[in-house]
DNA sequence: CACTGCAGGATTGTTGACAATCTGCAGATT
DNA sequence: AATCTGCAGATTGTCAACAATCCTGCAGTG
């Protein structure tokens, strides 16, 4: 930013908001996992607040498809079956694709320099083969990937998605993949990118979203339309 | 649908999910003006409620982004400038577009029934001049395109946009627009998509997103990114 | 032996009151 | 005259208790 701003912004974060971050941290790197139920009286009293905040967290997660609200029964750690793991990268897909498709449109020279940044840290986290950190990485490249488009709705829409695809990953942690791949894929989008052709960005985030469902969902191929509501 | 189910089920929704669903109609039909601050005791007393589960509904409108909290300060009505409305139709595009070239590829012909007789909606409605019911049909063709895609996340978020598209189309109330041209843009949606044609319906949704941008930002035309956080 | 009805225990949904914070205005000061 | 300080009023943020609802297990009955 131009202007100087000397002091940062007092720490202005609502305590509904502190407790949202956790839980939400909680959900996608596992610690409460899938199917847990969350006890509103238990949690306040491990926060040390009542359950008036903690039942506004909630909310919010609720709203966000992280946790799922039971009438009466009680709230849980929503679970993600094949067929939601492949509604969200299907989701994923149509943002990432729209937001690359606005970059190109708009030749956006910050962008690509952005993405071949991200690329390379990917790079760099894999010859250091430091897998966590490629990980990381790798969701962070999607995440700037979407926010250069610099549209807001699009962001929002795609940071909600990450985080279920964070849990997807921390779901099948132990799995290995050859690092290689990984990061070519993603040199293929920057590249793709970089030259503007629509089309093949188009194509290799598709496929790129294909390989992770693979990975995912092993068996799992068509979506049977048959038992669809 | 195919299994019976002779019973509804019996009236579950939260007090909450009531208040949040008629806060959400009058913000969309304008009842509750762009700005206007939402007063939590007014409120619930207008509800008959207390404030918890008044809190409770403005906070997800909160999170859907139809209203802007400001700690401590209060609940305002959030207003849509031009960028806004630019992000809104921008991310419209990118989920119906993302929505039709899945029900392209998935060859669902139910979808095309599904679209066709929305379709005609909007036809008979803008043939007996009823200008309000040939906007609720214009918004339900949209609804249907991507429900029709099956995707219940993409389907989520474009809800939340649609909501704000008909807050910005409350505000324009009484602008004039040629039905007949209104319903020849999803004319040719529609045909592109009966016809597979995947990049003639992307750009006819293009075209129908840029169109009503030119009628909502009469003077707008760049969205110069030199203010760019 | 299977089904129905009911209390026990636990959880969520709701309420009204209390505390912290912000805005705007009156009054004092330079 | 202009600016700063402090108070009043109003609003939101938080809390602990109350009421309604739901699941579980057991006794009773055909």
């Amino acid at each position: 930013m131009s202007s100087p701003q000397p002091f940062k912004r007092v720490n202005r974060e609502s305590t509904a908001g502190l407790i949202t971050r956790q839980l939400r941290e909680a959900i996608m790197f596992g610690r409460l996992g899938p199917g847990t139920q969350l006890s509103e009286a238990t949690l306040a009293a491990e926060f040390g607040v009542s359950r008036g905040p903690l039942r506004e967290a909630t909310q919010r997660l609720v709203q966000e498809g992280l946790v799922r609200a039971e009438p009466h029964r009680g709230l849980f750690v929503k679970e993600l079956d094949a067929h939601e793991v492949r509604d969200l990268y299907a989701a994923r897909t149509a943002i990432e694709t729209a937001a690359g498709r606005t970059i190109i449109r708009q030749r956006q020279q910050r962008a690509v320099l952005a993405l071949r940044s991200a690329y390379e840290a990917m790079q760099s986290a894999a010859e250091s083969g430091a897998l966590d950190d490629l990980s990381d990485a790798d969701l962070h490249f999607h995440e700037v990937l979407v926010s250069s488009a610099g549209s807001p709705r699009l962001q929002r829409m795609h940071q909600t998605l990450m985080v279920e695809t964070r849990m997807c990953l921390t779901a099948l942690q132990g799995t290995y993949r050859d690092p290689e791949d990984q990061v070519a894929e993603h040199r293929r989008i920057t590249e793709a990118i970089a030259s503007g052709d629509s089309d093949a960005f188009a194509g290799a985030i598709e496929e790129h979203m294909q390989e992770a469902l693979d990975r995912l969902i092993p068996g799992g191929r068509s979506a049977d339309a048959a038992t669809h509501g």
